[in-house]
DNA sequence: GTCGGCGATG
DNA sequence: CATCGCCGAC
């Protein structure tokens, strides 16, 4: 089973990018953020003709996370449900294979200190909640999707640069270890731990080529999962050429089931 | 003396293309439409170093006219100054070695009956009695710009199609003439009587290959003008290519002065 | 800086 | 339906 994450930056601007990518990884699971399309405008059908089902939330302009799936999307989820704010759409979650399979698009902060990256912090402190009260760390979920947060200085090209900087500050990493703490592991730092790769580049650093970066976009495993994982790469394909959308995708591989 | 118009459709968009056009023909007045800029924003010192003086009257986003001269531009009028709207920056004209330059960007009208229809004829009246009030027919001047009228059915691809449509209609056409009226000629009609070329080009009707369209830009002389005119012509060049804009440049060769 | 959605105009 | 400016996010 291949469960792969990418924000695509536009559904719609991004569309033909992303076939091609389904046609050459052939992933089961595909968790996509910044769709920024209304459900009813998602392209369902272009992505149900190359295999896949959309298991979408949506909203004009901003944020929008969904799930492609090969196979049925079961107890889907779309919002916290937590009396707090909704109106973003930067969660969706099903269950496919038997695997819960969590999609996030984290607030990306704007700067340390503002009002919101105080809703960043709160946003994963919801979620961290929303696992444990609604999953089992002992069972198989992919927590995946694009972070905001580089968990480490290895993570950042240039960290001097970014340092205490929003996506790579303390309060924002201790949240996401605490986030993990609950039961998950980093895919790609547990099978890559001296591994230098991003995820997403930057072009507002002075003098930062653009193929620099850091990794934000991440796949956070239960031990469950991680024990069945058998690779997990970042497709740098996804960042040349025309039309290339300022993150790349993360793929993992797993070996089947069956999950009791 | 050589005297270009040319509807640019933003300056800013269209400044490489511009300077290119400039080396190319090396006139000695362009007149622009739709620059697009308020004036403290026009890339004067771009086309300074390109050998031109700028004389704007911008505003932002929309409309915009301006003339770029290799000599000084006297006696600058920047609107009708008659009492009546002013406040789209659609009028410019100057004196330059001797000869009157009158750039215009004539509203585009929308649709015959609406109030944008009524707003274009008025305008045109409106300058007629400009012209009737401070030039002289006797005297050197040219009158240019995006007139947003076709003048005959043969300045018009596909007349049925555009039969009584918005830039084709009879009273644009009249209002048109009767500006002519004041002591106007058609200097392209003038000089080819039969000729069939386009400024513009359009891509509503369906079916409507891109490259036809019609014969909207227009230089208009006064007698004195048209008797030193050596020859008059449509840049189909400018139409090529990748950052064309929709309007091709028309250019007048003149032999050159003395006016008294 | 760079992109994408949006809205107005042609 | 193509284009451009604007705006907001990153």
């Amino acid at each position: 089973m291949k469960v792969a994450t990418w924000n695509v930056n536009s559904i719609r601007a991004r569309l033909e990018r992303v076939v091609a990518f389904l046609e050459r990884h052939d992933p089961d699971v595909v968790c996509l953020q910044e769709t920024k399309v209304v459900d009813e405008v998602f392209p369902a059908d272009e992505l149900r003709a190359a295999g896949y089902q959309c298991t979408t939330i949506g909203q004009k302009t901003y944020n929008g996370v969904a799930i492609l799936s090969k196979t049925p999307a079961e107890d889907v989820v779309r919002a916290f449900d937590d009396g707090g704010d909704d109106s973003q759409a930067r969660l969706i979650a099903a269950t496919i294979e038997g695997v819960r399979c969590v999609c996030v698009y984290v607030p990306n902060g704007r700067s340390v200190g503002s009002e919101a990256y105080a809703y960043k912090l709160e946003w994963l402190e919801r979620l961290k909640k929303l696992l444990e009260q609604d999953a089992d760390p002992e069972r198989p979920l992919v927590l995946t999707g694009d972070f905001n947060v580089a968990p480490a200085d290895i993570d950042v090209h240039d960290p001097e640069a970014w340092r205490d900087q929003v996506l790579c500050s303390d309060p924002e990493r201790k949240a996401l270890r605490e986030l993990e703490d609950w039961g998950l592991v980093d895919g790609f730092r547990s099978l890559h731990p001296d591994l230098v790769a991003y995820t997403w580049w930057d072009y507002r650093q002075l003098g930062f080529p653009k193929n620099r970066g850091m990794r934000i976009d991440h796949l956070l495993l239960t031990r469950p999962l991680l024990e069945r994982c058998e690779g997990i790469e970042i497709d740098r394909e996804e960042r040349k050429g025309k039309g290339a959308s300022d993150h790349a995708p993360v793929l993992a591989t797993f070996a089947p089931g069956p999950w009791k």
